[in-house]
DNA sequence: TCTGGGGTCCTAGGACCC
DNA sequence: TCTGGGGTCCTAGGACCC
């Protein structure tokens, strides 16, 4: 009888609830300085590269559009007195962690989507007001933390980042939580949305769909599910679905181990020497070796590359990569960095301005299910021993403390540009927020 | 002079087996 | 002269996300 009600109404048994910090690493550079409140803030990629976020003070003052070197804007940030930051993300996890848990408060069920957003399931049947709920959560979360959050609720979890997009875009009148509860908002919300804008649609799929004269989310909801499926695979189908309120992505709450963990970080200056560019992709090596000790396991397959700069117009290119499978599945650092060197040693050429040299592990096993190789023996009880031992050195007195010598003692010479880094107020003790009492 | 990093999923096509 | 069919596994490449 309940469910016959459900599907004549089409009563959703649940509603999903999109969180999403505003300008997340912009507001958490202001949480920590007081003084930028009200003032436009704009924080860089890794290596002081691009513009990744900018509060609504900076994009009112100029239109900054993300990933755009910062070069190109530079003039212009300083003369509006943008305040720059570096990106810290050893903050911004930090900070991301808070947030998430006072998301557990409002809901048991919540999958962590990303750094800055999550999903969490709402009771659909109950007669909750959403929308007080949602100020709810982003009042909580703005007191607890100082950051600013978008709520966006709705029966599908495309439909919640569609409500989440209106939630910002109308943030002054909505009070940064809109919901999607009735056909006739849904279709509003969908007729609003332009189809480029489509959590899933990037810009390959964008470009094809306006040349179908698909230009909103709406139209796109119009198209049939063949013609969806030829032109986007179940992906888009699901998507459509999606968007037409019927859910079918389900929350994932429980993090599946990753199936390929790697690094790969532009050099601070450009690198000819062979010696600095194995000691960086030691680094790198060891810096996976812990995620995949942490998670449990053993890769058994490595990818090394190097490459210049590709925007370069005036250095010689090269770029290259090598796969190799490991003898043996392992996470030891100290065969992994061996491993790598000789990848490194295969494809490196001398005479070329390097910019970049990065490893990704994949075939990721479970530890306890590691084959022996008959022929290649690692002396594992040895090796355990010694990770282990360097694992919790290393979490107690601060990462990278005990290294390989391979990993050098040069890192300043290849290390990622972070001229304008805020300190790490929230994980490390001298460098705490001071406050001066009058 | 200066242009990020870390992932996921899906499909097509080839190799291989019976 | 005639030259199967079905299944599985792997890989490369393309698309997407934040």
């Amino acid at each position: 009888m309940l469910y016959a009600l459900i599907l004549a109404y089409k009563i959703p048994l649940y509603m999903y609830a999109l969180i999403d910090c505003n300008s997340f690493y912009a507001s958490c550079e202001q949480v920590f300085r007081p003084d930028l409140k009200g003032k436009p803030v704009v924080v860089l990629s890794n290596n002081d590269g691009c513009i990744v976020a900018a509060n609504r003070e900076a994009k009112a003052l100029a239109d900054l559009p993300m990933w755009e070197p910062v070069y190109k804007y530079l003039d212009l940030l300083q003369h509006h007195e943008v305040h720059i930051f570096s990106s810290n993300y050893t903050l911004y996890a930090d900070m991301s962690q808070r947030v998430m848990n006072i998301l557990t408060q409002f809901s048991p069920n919540i999958e962590i989507y990303s750094i800055d957003e999550a999903f969490i399931m709402l009771d659909g049947l109950s007669k909750i007001d959403y929308t007080a709920y949602g100020k709810e959560i982003r009042s909580t979360i703005l007191k607890n933390t100082g950051l600013p959050v978008g709520v966006g609720i709705a029966p599908t979890k495309a439909l919640a980042k569609v409500a989440n997009r209106i939630s910002k875009k109308y943030a002054q009148q909505l009070g940064n939580v809109y919901v999607i509860d009735s056909e006739t908002k849904r279709e509003k919300a969908l007729k609003w949305l332009k189809i480029e804008d489509v959590w899933g649609i990037g810009r390959a799929h964008a470009k094809r769909l306006h040349a179908l004269q698909v230009h909103t989310a709406y139209a796109f909801t119009q198209l049939s599910d063949d013609a969806v499926r030829k032109q986007m695979s179940v992906v888009g189908l699901r998507l459509k679905h999606e968007l037409e309120g019927k859910s079918c992505l389900s929350l994932e709450e429980i993090q599946a181990p990753k199936k390929a963990i790697g690094t790969a970080k532009s050099f601070g200056d450009k690198l000819t020497d062979y010696k600095l560019i194995e000691q960086a992709l030691a680094y790198y090596v060891s810096e996976c070796a812990v995620k995949l000790r942490k998670q449990g396991s053993c890769a058994q397959v490595m990818m090394v590359f190097l490459h210049t700069n590709q925007f370069s117009t005036h250095d010689k290119q090269y770029a290259k990569n090598i796969v190799v499978k490991l003898p043996q599945a392992t996470h030891s650092t100290i065969e992994l960095v061996k491993q790598a060197a000789k990848c490194l040693k295969a494809i490196f050429l001398d005479g070329y301005r390097y910019k970049k040299v990065g490893v990704l592990f994949s075939g990721l096993v479970p530890e306890d299910v590691v084959q022996g190789n008959l022929f290649y023996q690692i002396n594992k009880p040895k090796h355990d021993a010694a990770m282990h031992a360097m694992d919790r050195l290393n979490q107690r007195m601060g990462k990278a403390t005990v290294k390989l010598a391979t990993c050098g003692t040069q890192r300043k010479k290849w290390k990622i540009k972070q001229e304008q880094l805020s300190p790490r107020y929230t994980t490390h003790w001298d460098e705490l927020l001071k406050i001066k009492l009058p």
